[in-house]
RNA sequence: GCCGCGGUGGCGGAACUGGUAGACGCGCCGGUCUCAAAAACCUGUGGUGGUAACCCCACCAUGUGGGUUCGAUUCCCACCCGCGGCACCA
């Protein structure tokens, strides 16, 4: 593609000043100094696809860089780093089709995404580049993930996950995607319906059980919510977060699992079992509920418990006395329960569904009996998986009870008339307590309290929170991730041998410890490898009773840190098999090893980690890339401590990360994740103490729609490829025009007219440049407006950099150009140009490198090239130190004053700035005015408002 | 349903803690240059109305309807529409 006319030759210095960049190293950001001096600048590193860098990366990273530029004019010591977050399923899917292995694609990837960043002139100090796929980078989230283990906080538990019955693969929750689809019902009427679908080939999901790792999250639920006062991050984000944590106050109360009553409607007591006796068997006494309204139990006539309680698991193996009809439906409907997938049981158009166990329990406040329900409304995973349902204030339980007929007691008197057999009443603030007891009268905010209060004096109760966010699942079946670093021995899993680091761990430590207490103990020990004592030590080991809860870890042990990084092996074939496992599982040799614990034959994990894991420490890991490198060909010994604690300074130096500049999608997963791990981190003293999360602040950038309003897509065809654009209007073109296009936050749509005008803008810009340098002998000739003009652009696109107001600060620039442009046009109009006559202005060489060091962090190019060919100055100019501004010369000679007659604008006058404060002055002025005069004559003045130095308004009759 | 963000000319968008609404750019109208076109450059450009016309003047305009205020795009109340996220969370 051929330039466009008009616009001075880029491609020529774009390629000269680039070369020279690389040579000089101008970027790299120096570990240590002063402190308040240094500024970690982070935008979120892409995944390097086949398709190259997307426009949105372009915009995001100049966006980025122009800040972090002016920064460093500025003085700041910028650490601007950039990286690939390369594990993922299309690299991964790339090797299935066409087998090539995983590395060497992404090796070819991010060649071409590091040249398109040069390319762009992104400042960023390439020595720190990193690659989550690099072993002596995955070996630290291997690590990270071993101290999440002993520290309890991962663990292997059966889950139901996505499985696409067509590619045979498990899918994580971010694979699945929703789909619309359209089915009739029984009158042949269209209804929609949502599916969940295999992002891939669009196969509807199952449910599948595997066994999974699971990192417990939601232990740090509290303090991923608390932590973000201590941040700046803005309001969406905290909203963001704290709506997808999703804390919850209210109660525990545990309801005795009892017999049927009189409470119970006529057509449940036929269900019921009639001895009302003797239903109760083994450790299963009672339902735990969670409710947020403990104040309404006194209405609370039914409960209904999720298909996977363990209450059912008890009726279907007849601990309880429920006749085997009844047991049938059961077992019919919580079978087809779980088949659905989540969003087919979410879906909130559909009517409840439920079966009745043939239990009943007892209202722990009333003692009243009431039944007991199974429901797929019901959430297994939150809450307790049971709920009391109070159907008078609650439309999903009222609707459960109008369908079964359950009875509906109100126990808020509502404020106006109100038919309880039309709706719940669920307007809970306003009303008054009735019908529960010693709660009556009260308002439903003292009842809450009062509530609990009898709760926890009785026993029965306490008050509890519950979150919405659930444990982390942290295994892929899929090829192309980090292996998680663990084995499993059969033989130790036998003897219920644990890793397992609580207090009780922490005494074995101790060889005396190790003497055992108990000949039951020894017996299990009995034939450990004893060369491992050492290692046995080091590693906490604990037996315990492999029904407890560690009984699912039991055999599981991390791989010595020694050993780390378990590097994933070179393959084949990258399919994974009908089984679920991961295609690691095929790879004959690389998965039998040797148990560290007892030394016999162990297998290792298969899975891999998610995509998540990786970049959850890379802005750590930039910090010390360095020596992440290093660290790589060293042999490490057992006892060498982390690589955290080894490089503790640096950390001390840089962190936190002072703006982490990304986008609204990562809000939720990456972002919390992140913070997650570092609060772990923070725990476990492997980053600094004195402030407890990553980022300080956070903010969120924009996205650029195709010309047509629509997100790009390769379907769409309306992607925009940043190598076309910089190859016809030049890279300092493309980069202002994507600051210029919109406010850096906000959704914008591809407009390449747009592009024309700040193209136009730089050769102007140039051409003031060559006029003034052409006559750089005669002395300098500026009108008297020319600082004022001058310096307050200074001003303005300073302030609007720290604020990334990119598309007003250009505005501002281009201003100045039209302002300097404007004054070269003679009376005929004629543009006066690099002919012999002088220009109207002649600018100083100071002025001239004032204005091109201002444009220098937009046009890196354009502005090296003036900087150093045209003003012949030493190279660089983005060494040179931001330009300052004279308050004094920002302020003119004349003020304009507003003048208002009863707030309407009736003119303008221009006063000398001596007087424009001066409030009598001015008012005098202004009656003084001839249009004003028109609007005060005969009238009589009651007020006047004076804006100091700016309007005056006059109220009059 | 809940949470967050937004609604300003033909278009993208400006407007500081309430104080000149429409900066800057695109587009468009007219002009300069040219044989012509492109490029470049200059002028004008929210709407309606007044005057033969210019300067000018008036009125109406920031999703809708109210309110507070000398003065509201900005603050308050109610609503409408759009976008994004979450969603049977007890």
């Amino acid at each position: 593609m051929k330039a466009k006319k008009g616009i001075y030759r880029f491609a020529a210095i774009e390629e000269k000043w680039q070369k020279r960049w690389r040579k000089d190293n101008l970027y790299q950001a120096v570990d240590f100094g002063k402190r308040a001096n240094k500024f970690y600048t982070l935008v979120e590193f892409p995944y390097p696809s086949g398709e190259g860098l997307h426009i949105g990366h372009t915009f995001t990273m100049t966006g980025a860089d122009i800040y972090a530029r002016k920064k460093r004019m500025e003085g700041k010591n910028i650490l601007f780093p950039m990286g690939w977050d390369a594990f993922g399923l299309p690299t991964e899917n790339y090797a299935v089709r066409t087998g090539t292995q995983p590395q060497i694609v992404t090796k070819k990837n991010t060649d071409n995404f590091r040249r398109q960043m040069k390319k762009m002139a992104f400042s960023f100090d390439w020595s720190r580049e990193i690659n989550t796929t690099d072993p002596a980078y995955y070996k630290w989230t291997q690590w990270i993930f071993i101290q999440l283990f002993k520290r309890g906080l991962a663990y292997k538990k059966a889950m139901s996950i996505n499985w696409c019955p067509s590619c045979k693969i498990g899918l994580a929750n971010e694979e699945v995607i929703k789909e619309k689809i359209k089915t009739k019902s029984g009158k042949a009427r269209e209804i929609e319906k949502y599916v969940d679908v295999c992002e891939r080939c669009g196969t509807p999901v199952e449910r599948r059980q595997i066994n999974q790792w699971i990192v417990k999250i939601t232990k740090y639920a509290d303090r991923l919510i608390d932590g973000l006062e201590k941040t700046d991050f803005i309001e969406k984000v905290k909203a963001a977060q704290i709506n997808w944590i999703g804390r919850s106050q209210g109660a525990k109360v545990k309801f005795p699992i009892a017999s049927h009553s009189e409470f119970i409607s006529e057509s449940i007591l036929n269900q019921v079992q009639d001895d009302g006796k003797g239903v109760v068997q083994d450790d299963i006494e009672e339902i735990e509920v969670f409710t947020t309204r403990p104040d309404t139990l006194w209405g609370a006539t039914f409960m209904v418990i999720a298909p996977e309680h363990p209450v059912v698991a008890s009726l279907l193996s007849s601990k309880f006395k429920v006749q085997s009809s009844k047991l049938k439906k059961i077992e019919n409907y919580v079978g087809r329960a779980r088949r659905k997938s989540d969003l087919e049981r979410a879906d909130l158009a559909k009517e409840k569904t439920g079966v009745f166990t043939g239990l009943t329990a007892i209202n722990p406040v009333n003692k009243k009996k009431i039944p007991i329900w199974v429901s797929d409304f019901v959430l297994a995973s939150y809450g307790t998986g049971a709920i009391m349902a109070v159907p008078a204030h609650d439309e999903r339980d009222y609707a459960f009870a109008k369908k079964y007929n359950l009875p509906i007691i109100p126990v808020i008197e509502p404020l106006r008339s109100w038919d309880f057999n039309q709706n719940a009443y669920t307007d809970m603030e306003k009303g008054k307590m009735i019908n529960s007891g010693p709660l009556n009268g009260l308002r439903p905010n003292q009842a809450i309290k009062k509530a609990v209060e009898i709760l926890e004096e009785k026993k029965i109760g306490k008050r509890a929170v519950s979150y919405h966010l659930r444990d982390w699942i942290f295994s892929r079946q899929h090829y192309w991730g980090e292996p998680i670093p663990m084995v499993y021995c059969e033989k130790c899993a036998e003897k219920g041998i644990t890793w397992w680091d609580t207090k009780e761990g922490k005494k074995l430590q101790s060889s005396k410890a190790l003497k055992l207490k108990s000949s039951k103990q020894q017996k299990r020990f009995e034939n450990l490898n004893l060369e491992n004592l050492d290692l046995i030590r080091n590693l906490k080991l604990e037996i315990r009773n492999s029904s407890s809860p560690a009984g699912e870890l039991a055999g599981w042990f991390p791989v010595p840190e020694k050993d780390l990084p378990v590097e994933l092996p070179r393959v084949e074939k990258y399919e994974p098999t009908d089984t679920g496992e991961s295609p690691l599982a095929n790879v004959s040799g690389w998965g039998e090893v040797r148990c560290p614990v007892c030394g016999g034959p162990a297998r290792r994990e298969t899975d891999t980690m998610p995509n998540w894991a990786g970049s959850d420490w890379y802005y750590l890991a930039y910090v010390l890339a360095h020596k992440l490198n290093s660290l790589k060909s060293k042999v490490q010994s057992p006892k060498s401590k982390n690589i955290f604690v080894i490089n503790k300074n640096v950390l001390d130096y840089w962190l936190p990360v002072d703006i982490y500049i990304g986008g609204d999608e990562h809000n939720t997963l990456h972002l919390l994740y992140s913070r997650f791990i570092y609060q772990f981190l923070y725990d476990i003293g492997a980053v600094p103490k004195d402030y407890p999360e990553p980022y300080y602040k956070r903010i969120s950038h924009g996205v650029i729609l195709g010309a047509d309003g629509q997100r790009m897509s390769k379907s769409r065809g309306n992607i925009i490829n940043p190598d076309k654009k910089w190859e016809q209007w030049g890279v300092d073109a493309l980069r202002m025009y994507l600051m210029f296009i919109g406010p850096f936050e906000g959704t914008m749509v591809w407009n390449e007219n747009a592009l024309k005008g700040v193209a136009r803008f730089l050769d102007r810009f140039k051409n003031i440049v060559l006029w003034s340098a052409k006559f750089k002998e005669s002395p300098p000739v500026t009108d008297k407006d020319f600082l004022v003009v001058l310096n307050k652009t200074i001003k303005k696109v300073g302030s609007d950099l720290d604020n990334f107001g990119f598309n007003t600060a250009i505005a501002s620039l281009m201003k100045l150009v039209n302002y300097l442009y404007e004054s070269n046009i003679n009376p005929n109009n004629k543009l006066i140009t690099n002919k012999k006559v002088p220009p109207a202005f002649i600018l100083s060489k100071e002025n001239l490198e004032r204005l091109i060091k201002l444009i220098a962090p937009f046009a890196p190019y354009l502005a090296e090239e003036l900087w150093c060919e045209v003003l012949g100055n030493k190279f660089s100019v983005h060494q040179q130190t931001w330009p300052t501004y004279n308050k004094y010369l920002l302020e003119e000679k004349m003020n304009t004053i507003v003048v208002q007659v009863n707030g309407r604008l009736r003119a303008k006058i221009d006063i000398e700035r001596s007087i424009a404060n001066d409030k009598d002055a001015v008012i005098l002025r202004a009656k003084k005015n001839s249009k004003i005069k028109r609007y005060l004559v005969g009238k009589k003045i009651r007020k006047v408002f004076f804006v100091s130095g700016h309007l005056i308004n006059f109220v009059v009759e």
